[in-house]
DNA sequence: CTGAAAGCGCTTACAG
DNA sequence: CTGAAAGCGCTTACAG
């Protein structure tokens, strides 16, 4: 046995050790243990069981090294502060962990730009796969995207456009939904109340505004975008504000749940009757949205399914399987409640 | 020029691109990048130069190859749908991302024994870093840590053990805290409502003991321990059920402001006056505890800063450095609001 | 279906 | 302070 002069000892168990107990080749190893179809069935249960036995735990860096392309996924969030993408980040990560892929977390801040950078130095690290939000990015990282041939998945909306992969829903049309329920509901003097102002936020709105032209009720003087961070005391603040300038409104519609939760007791506190006085109803069906006074009606958006199917999806694309569809609908449900 | 057999041409900008670029050998520019103090301050400035000029940017997976360490730092935390541990988790990757370090999720679901699977998979990652909550493990775990002499922070309780590295603060002295503020206000009869039951809400349970037992008040039939995970719902419900069971209870200590919240909002649909007939108490400062009608009195958390200081922590043991001190106590605030 | 050789892009351990 | 050699543990590309 030849002793080579500067062994490094790391200690670990390497793919040759379960080649040795195994009797075949590294490569075979590699194979089997990687599920390639070209090795034969006896040989994949020696090199399994060799491979258990040693305990051998494939290195990711090797691997990464030598094929290029890691075990890592990057998701890109506007933030992290935010339920709704951590509801999706868990799914992802819930889905991608079993498949053996982990998951980077990006946080973009809703700034294009800062997305950029980040993906900049994400790609150093040969992602096998990426989750972005939305549409709106800057045209170097399309680019970047593009060019790196990495599978990509958008999440949140869709599109149909050619070569590019989704899931989500219709925004507008579900800003269109529940404006329509507050219509058959009654009520005339609808306001849209929103924050943030992210793209999916302006879209919520056009869905407001399409709903209210079609009925010949929308009025513009009763849209309230404020660019802030979206939060309970915001909403409190707004909706006072909303009131006081327009006391004829007779419905609200917060762009998110929070914004409303926050409505809602201010509400409370003021002795405004809801939904005697004013309707109101939000977006997302967040936590502690059923249990407030009364129980806020909302749209509830499917982000834990939105988070298991681009991550399905993302699978796919990696492991170069047919996809089914480039884009999924995974449409979005109008919670009635007490609110309105 | 040597033309080799089967180039791989992954298109890469390589460390020997720019030592050629710097005229340099490649390992300088290795040392140079990395700052080590070993090079000549002027080599140092054509190296980074070259670097810059070529858009060399390091791979992650040679780098963790070679050195057998990643640029990952593994945080494992109970769950991703608590706010507490996303702000935790958010502070940590705010702060390792700029050294150069990826943060992975890890999420045990409050179990040790996942928690060790975890762990298992994660050091084939050959981590740069740990970052663990709490001191609940298995043995094995503890062994796997020690063993992999990977640089491990534990955060949310502090300990004075030797060769453990810890920043949090004292669960229990927070839950003596916010007892002793419902003694002072002259409540006699203070239930403690808990759900989840992990170790630090048991800790904080400790403290409500302490703090009744030296004012010669503590009921054990006021303790309502409930397993379930926490909740608004669930909230109110046990608030219905302690005064149902307890009608002369006068104050209620939820082990965390979900459930304090869903108090709050239960007694305003029940029509029990807070705190006339009963005040309430919570924990953590999350998210809405101002907004509540009345704003909830409660204990703040700085997971924020726990975040930080565990990532700065993690960094000098990562990057040897030496360490001020092993254990860092960042404290508790007490947040009396009208709740109380 | 299986394998010997080369290479992925760095850093470690020695030298000088 | 700088460098030539070897090695980290895999997979790719080519043969057979």
């Amino acid at each position: 046995m030849p002793s080579p002069r500067r062994p490094r000892a790391t200690g670990r168990v390497t793919l040759g050790d379960v080649a040795a107990a195994a009797g075949v080749s590294p490569i075979t190893v590699s194979r089997a243990l990687r599920g390639e179809r070209s090795v034969a069935a006896e040989l994949v249960e020696r090199v399994r069981a060799a491979a258990q036995q040693l305990g051998y735990v494939p290195d990711p860096a090797a691997r990464a090294l030598a094929s290029a392309r890691s075990s890592h996924v990057a998701v890109l969030i506007p933030l992290l502060t935010n339920t709704l993408f951590v509801d999706l980040l868990e799914a992802v990560h819930r889905t991608l962990l079993p498949a053996g892929y982990q998951t980077l977390i990006g946080v973009t801040h809703y700034d294009p730009l800062e997305e950029e950078q980040l993906l900049n130095s994400y790609m150093a690290h040969r992602p096998a796969g990426l989750i972005v939000t939305g549409f709106d990015h800057t045209e170097a990282s399309r680019h970047l995207i593009a060019a790196s041939r990495v599978p990509c998945v958008h999440v949140m909306e869709t599109t149909h456009a050619e070569g590019v992969h989704s899931v989500g829903f219709s925004q507008a049309d579900a800003g269109h939904a529940i404006t329509a329920h507050l219509l058959a509901r009654g009520y005339k003097r609808i306001a849209f109340v929103a924050t943030q102002l992210d793209p999916r936020v302006m879209q919520r709105a056009e869905g407001y505004r399409r709903c209210l032209r079609e009925a010949g009720r929308y009025d513009p003087k009763l849209e309230l975008l404020n660019p802030e961070r979206s939060s309970l005391a915001l909403g409190g603040q707004l909706f006072e504000q909303m009131l006081r300038t327009h006391p004829d409104v007779d419905a609200i519609f917060f762009c998110n749940d929070d914004l409303a939760q926050g409505g809602l007791l201010a509400a409370l506190r003021l002795g405004v009757a809801v939904p005697g006085t004013v309707a109101v109803a939000g977006f997302n069906d967040l936590n502690g949205s059923d249990q407030m006074l009364p129980p806020l009606t909302t749209v509830r958006t499917p982000r834990t399914r939105i988070g298991e199917e681009a991550a399905r999806m993302l699978l796919a694309l990696m492991r170069r399987e047919p996809l089914a569809q480039t884009s999924v609908d995974v449409g979005y449900q109008l919670i009635v409640r007490g609110s309105t």
